[in-house]
DNA sequence: AAAAAAATTAACCAAATGGTTAAACCTAAT
DNA sequence: ATTAGGTTTAACCATTTGGTTAATTTTTTT
């Protein structure tokens, strides 16, 4: 069944696509308008300037994701747990939306940082919730110490960034793309595998 | 002393600055021209368009950053060595010029995958020689396989992702400039810690 | 010092681009 | 059928932007 045909849906898909691999300054509204299939004036009848229709495209994927995963990351599962299902839902996801990492940091580098802050997941993201669990694991011997934004960041970092830099990795290694799936699949159990092993007392 | 104060100078280094935190789409020549202090008309007088202007400076980051990381990665020294040695060039580097990473990665997007080609250092980077060198480590009982495109994925990710990630890093948790820089500078040797760790067998 | 060459600028130009307007077109209520 | 409201479009408009030109200034050569 089709996902809402209007016009102001197509917009904002056609939106998506453009601004995500073109960033904002780079995108054009004529081409989003072809690519949706009206005419140019409408997508100023419905969003009203190109920042408008920006916004309203970038705001929809932050708050579809980030949230998603930070509150998942300050859920209460075990450690060991919580990373394997993170990076399974990593996966899951950017596999799904590959310029998305890339999309989001860039944009980022050019003022909605007020606007992430706005998005309640701003600022208060408690790192202390996935200090205290690492310190309990510590504490029962079972991992060696390790603050948590290094924590976060190893992992983080891990999950994200062959994504981001996709193009270079297959570009520079002269990998195929099929093979560069193959490891960004692997990588769902891999790096956790990696992770955890790296914590070991 | 001063570095050449001549006009061609000043105009790539203003371009560098513009073009690394707006990129190409959004750098304006106007403003690449004020900040170099001198007029418009000058720039297409030494470089005849943006586009040669941008390639000039791409050109000129990526010839001085990449293939001196990935010339350090084959060569032979000890795999743990290594690390160490890489995980230190990677923060010096990227604490001077930490808009780098995000910049190469969007701009890599569109187009220069030509330029890396073409820049020796395209296409036929040997991952065997790494590969190789786990290899050896393996059969001697020092370290736990790992393929060597996880194990250069799980490095150069935690180096430069967090760099690339660095606005959005201290915008959601709400980590200040100074303590940024103080885990960057934790993660010269703690990355190298991690990575080692996580291979014992 | 004169001439030649190189560097630098102010004033323009054409194309691209975000945005607007007024008219046409639908669709649903009256 | 007519009207009214929202939707869609073609044609424009103003600004921005990369790029050019012709003249001026500075430097170098003779």
């Amino acid at each position: 069944m089709m996902t809402q045909e209007t016009a102001e849906y197509k917009i904002k898909e056609a939106a998506k696509d453009v601004f995500m691999v073109k960033g904002m300054a780079g995108a054009r509204m004529q081409e989003i308008a072809d690519k949706a299939g009206i005419n140019k004036a409408l997508l100023h009848y419905y969003y009203r300037s190109k920042e408008l229709l920006f916004k309203a495209v970038f705001e929809g994927i932050i708050k579809a994701f980030i949230p998603k995963m930070l509150q998942l990351f300050t859920s209460d599962l075990p450690l060991e747990a919580k990373v394997y299902q993170m990076a399974d839902k990593y996966v899951d996801f950017l596999s799904e939306h590959r310029e998305m990492p890339l999309f989001i940091l860039t944009e980022l580098r050019r003022g909605p940082l007020k606007l992430i802050q706005t998005l309640n997941i701003g600022g208060l993201i408690d790192l202390s919730v996935i200090q205290r669990q690492i310190d309990e694991e510590v504490e029962k011997g079972n991992i060696r110490p390790i603050t948590a934004p290094q924590f976060m960041l190893n992992f983080v970092s891990m999950m994200v960034f062959p994504f981001a830099a996709g193009h270079m990795f297959t570009g520079i290694f002269g990998v195929s793309e099929e093979e560069f799936q193959r490891i960004m699949e692997a990588r769902r159990t891999e790096v956790p595998k990696f992770i955890m092993n790296a914590l070991r007392p």
